[in-house]
DNA sequence: GTGAATGTTAACAG
DNA sequence: CCTGTTAACATTCA
């Protein structure tokens, strides 16, 4: 059940892989397995909450989604949605979203908008956040074209450090609180990285899934916002809600 | 046992 | 056609 930060773990425990033969791949995923045979993995990327699998002309894109996990040299009871096997080692998915793509990775993905990304650009940011002006300001952080690799903790935990209220209307955010919740979303998810690393992601949340306020002592409140129905953890005293 | 949850998309209704 | 709602996927935990 990841976020970004989750699939950059993830690649980073996969990285062995690369540059090895699949001498088998299986699974219940509606793919044609017998593409991977006898191919290397040439490169591993990420955007946001995808995983990138790459051959020399095409890759697999596998997405967790809400429920999906992975085990590496070993295997879960369930049947894997895709099971890629090495003449040493496997790596297995299960559940998530299993797609295979002929197209170049650079073509389709804009890396600027991947959160956990060297690329990531504030300013293309602010620009497309300009276009969705009268949007809450909750839903644009789930926005995977501008935040991908955002998720629901990460939006709870950069509204709360940035001060912002999540039901703010993106245009009525001032500019300046504006660019504190982009330097904030970018900080947290790296943060998170680092705490998800340590394993201590859960002792870190100021908001999330939190009952008192630790800035004032006042309830945290928890409600479903935006049009993305997504829960949102905030404090009403702490975080501004500009009008 | 029940319900909700770190997510997304396709199908459907109006 | 556009917009909003619901279902589906399939797992874990409180």
């Amino acid at each position: 059940m990841p976020e970004g930060p989750s699939i950059i773990l993830l690649k980073e425990a996969i990285q062995s892989f690369k540059g090895k033969k699949i001498v088998k791949a299986e699974g219940y995923a509606k793919i044609d397995f017998s593409v991977f045979s006898n191919k290397k993995i040439k490169e591993i990327k990420t955007w946001g909450k995808h995983l990138l699998i790459c051959f020399d002309d095409f890759f697999v894109r596998v997405h967790l989604l809400m429920f999906g996990s992975y085990r590496i040299n070993e295997r879960k009871e369930t049947n894997p949605k895709l099971s890629l096997q090495f003449s040493k080692g496997e790596l297995n998915f299960y559940a998530g979203e299993v797609k295979l793509s002929k197209e170049d990775p650079d073509e389709i993905y804009d890396w600027s908008a991947d959160i956990m990304n060297d690329h990531w650009d504030a300013k293309k940011a602010i620009k497309k956040l300009e276009e969705q002006s009268s949007q809450f300001i909750c839903d644009s952080l789930l926005d995977q074209q501008i935040f991908s690799g955002v998720g629901n903790i990460i939006k709870s935990e950069a509204l709360f450090r940035a001060k912002l209220h999540p039901k703010n209307k993106v245009g009525k955010i001032p500019p300046k609180a504006m660019r504190l919740l982009l330097r904030e979303t970018k900080k947290y998810s790296f943060d998170f990285l680092e705490w998800k690393r340590e394993g201590k992601l859960k002792k870190h949340w100021l908001a999330y899934s939190k009952k008192v306020c630790p800035r004032c002592d006042l309830p945290i409140h928890k409600e479903i916002t935006g049009k993305a129905k997504r829960r949102s953890f905030f404090c009403n005293n702490c975080q501004v809600l500009f009008k």
